[in-house]
DNA sequence: ACCTTTTAGACCAAAGTGGTCAATAATTTT
DNA sequence: AAAATTATTGACCACTTTGGTCTAAAAGGT
């Protein structure tokens, strides 16, 4: 990307930037159209290959802005010495939905990322992905204390059942954001209404 | 669509329709393509206007098609009477899986259904989602038993973190079945194991 | 031999693709 | 104020893909 872009109002670069990552979730990489993006982003065709110099440095340039939004805001967030399961998904939960806030075109950019074939993919972004994979993976089973758990269930499954229950939960609170603005998302409000679930859970599951 | 279809021979009426509710599902009704379906269904171009005289005819083909086979072969399955929770759950679950295990394009093409905006979809199509709709909700929420659940917690929040376990279950299972041959797949040990979960939830959330 | 039905794929205009470029507008430098 | 540099636009390009047509041949029936 070239500097220009850089110095650009930030304004005029978070237009680009959001029309851009939209495009890309929407209809992954073959199928985003730059044409549709400079008419989202309200710029002439022109000058997003004068930003970027095509459509794969364009998508680099985007893979790595959300890499770097993650590893600022999101990623320090977590904390693995906690070793009570549901308190550590409650901290992840908020967090995530804090980011999704924030910054949804990312959060929704990285969510088909992770998803997609790597086959454009460079190494050094593939090893991105696989450390996120990594990160998601100890958040869920690594320094936990299992004796919490009541010890008429098997452990292991309550874990899955306990992860598959928070998955849905986070699906369905996002699928409802779709609609909504994101200012008017008041986390504190679904912090509670999520405390509620997690108090269920805790009785069901740990001694 | 014409006569013609219906008269050709059971395996290549199926390659064409597998191939055609592949591409929609992936595609979506805009971008699917009807050169990659007549490529995949190893069919000439011209044959596939001959049958279904145009896209639209030939989605809404496949649209009833599905629901035929879903009214015939899954529905029917689900049985309202049962008043446990969680037994309804093994029961519909188990039955999901036939289902797809034997018709594994039309659940993916009627996935994408259920999610599409129906811009493009008949009146009479709308209603059969929304009947379905209405069965998925009975499904989780009618003529149930709620003095199974123990008393120390909010039967109805455990109700949805059993649905969300549930359907992250499924998702799993599901998401497993993508790389495997439907042949492979035992339904058996699958259901074995998912007793297993079900187990657990009974230990966790009832009396 | 003749007629009908089925089949394949070359072909069509239209739309869309990523990308370029020359003409201008805005800004900076002199 | 003039000149030089940078930023911006959108018409334009060659190319691909689109849904759909049509001709010509093959297959099947009588």
């Amino acid at each position: 990307m070239s500097y220009t872009f850089e110095n650009l109002e930030e304004e005029k670069q978070q237009r680009i930037i959001n029309a851009a990552l939209e495009e890309f979730s929407l209809q992954g990489y073959e199928k985003a159209s730059t044409n549709r993006i400079v008419n989202q982003a309200r710029i002439g065709k022109g000058m997003l290959f004068y930003y970027f110099n095509n459509k794969q440095e364009l998508y680099y340039y985007l893979v790595n802005y959300c890499f770097d939004l993650l590893h600022n805001k999101y990623l320090p967030q977590i904390n693995l010495n906690e070793t009570d399961l549901i308190e550590r998904y409650r901290k992840a939960t908020v967090s995530k939905f804090s980011f999704y806030k924030e910054h949804p075109n990312v959060f929704n950019f990285l969510g088909t990322l992770m998803l997609a074939d790597g086959d454009l993919l460079t190494e050094e972004v593939q090893e991105k992905i696989d450390h996120l994979r990594h990160v998601g993976y100890d958040l869920v089973y690594n320094n936990l204390d299992y004796s919490r758990f009541r010890e008429d269930v098997d452990s292991e499954k309550a874990m899955e059942l306990i992860k598959w229950a928070m998955e849905g939960y986070q699906q369905q609170v996002l699928a409802n954001f779709k609609g909504e603005k994101m200012m008017d998302i008041d986390l504190d409000q679904l912090s509670n209404e999520f405390s509620d679930y997690l108090d269920v859970l805790k009785t069901a599951f740990y001694k």
